[in-house]
DNA sequence: ACCTGATCATCG
DNA sequence: CGATGATCAGGT
C-alpha cells in the first residue's frame, strides 16, 4: 500500500503544508524523484535549482516563475536549504532580487524583503558534495517567522544597502556589507546588465544585485528548532 | 576551509 | 530582461 505521493493542489493551511512537508523527512532524493517521476541529473552544475523544484511538486507550489510566494493562499515562502550533516547550512539563502531604481521613498515595511520573509517553510536537504546527489536525504521542515530581534537585524540591514543604492554607490556595496542581509550579483552572467543609479544620479549599467540571508542566521534559526 | 563574486536553467 | 529555482568555484 503505496499513500506516499506529490500534493494534487496547493496546501489549504499550514497544518496540511507541514503534514506533507513532514512525510517527506528522511526520504532520498531519488525516491522522491522516482516517484514523482521526474529525471535525476548528474550533479546540480547545471540544474542549480532542481532540489527546489523537486520539493515544490511534492508540496503542491505550483512550480515556475511566479511574483508570488509559493502558497500564496496561505502566505508561506518555501527554501529549501543544504546543509552538512550537523545542520548548518552550507549556502546562503536568496531572498529576492534588489530594486535599483525607482526606489525613492521605499520602506521596509513594504519591502519585498519582509513580504518573502514574512513565513518561510524551511526544508533541509543534506548538501555535501561528497554525497551522491540522489542519495541526499529531506530533513525535517521547520516552519518559521523572524522574531522581533530577527526583524530589526534585517530591517537595519535592508535600510543600510538600500540607502546605498539610492545614493548612487551601488557599486561600492560588497557582500561584507550587512549583519545578517548581504547584497550580491544575481545573473546569469558577468554581462547582464540592468539599470541603476551613479554616483552623481545619473542612470548607470550594472550587474543586476539579489538580497541573501548569511549562513550564521540562517543557521541559527535552524538551531534553534533542533535544540527545542 | 570558507566566502564572495560568478554562474546555470527555464519561462513569459 | 528579470523573475523563478539556487550552487559553483577560485581567491583569500
Amino acid at each position: 500500500m503505496e499513500t506516499l505521493q506529490p500534493l494534487r493542489h496547493p496546501p489549504r493551511s499550514e497544518e496540511e503544508l507541514m503534514r506533507q512537508a513532514s512525510r517527506l523527512a528522511g526520504y532520498s532524493l531519488s525516491e522522491l524523484a522516482t516517484l514523482a517521476g521526474l529525471p535525476i541529473p548528474g550533479d546540480l552544475k547545471r540544474d542549480k535549482g532542481w532540489i527546489g523544484v523537486l520539493l515544490e511538486l511534492w508540496l503542491g507550489a505550483s512550480a515556475g516563475s511566479k511574483p508570488e510566494q509559493d502558497f500564496a493562499a496561505i502566505g508561506v515562502e518555501l527554501k529549501t536549504i543544504p546543509v552538512d550533516k550537523l545542520g548548518r547550512p552550507l549556502e546562503t539563502t536568496f531572498v529576492c532580487v534588489a530594486p535599483l531604481t525607482g526606489n525613492t521613498g521605499v520602506v521596509w515595511e513594504t519591502s519585498h524583503v519582509r513580504h518573502k520573509l514574512h513565513r518561510v517553510l524551511w526544508v533541509p536537504v543534506e548538501g555535501e558534495r561528497r554525497i551522491p546527489l540522489g542519495e541526499r536525504r529531506v530533513g525535517t521542515p521547520l516552519l518559521w517567522s523572524p522574531s522581533a530581534q530577527e526583524e530589526e537585524q534585517l530591517r537595519r540591514d535592508w535600510e543600510e544597502l538600500m540607502d546605498l543604492i539610492v545614493l548612487g554607490r551601488v557599486e561600492k556595496i560588497t557582500a561584507r556589507h550587512g549583519e545578517v542581509l548581504q547584497l550580491r550579483p544575481k545573473a546569469a552572467n558577468s554581462r547582464a546588465l540592468t539599470e541603476a543609479v551613479g554616483a552623481h544620479g545619473e542612470a548607470i549599467l550594472t550587474l543586476p544585485r539579489g538580497f541573501y540571508l548569511k549562513k550564521p542566521f540562517t543557521a541559527a534559526l535552524l538551531a534553534r528548532h533542533f535544540l527545542l
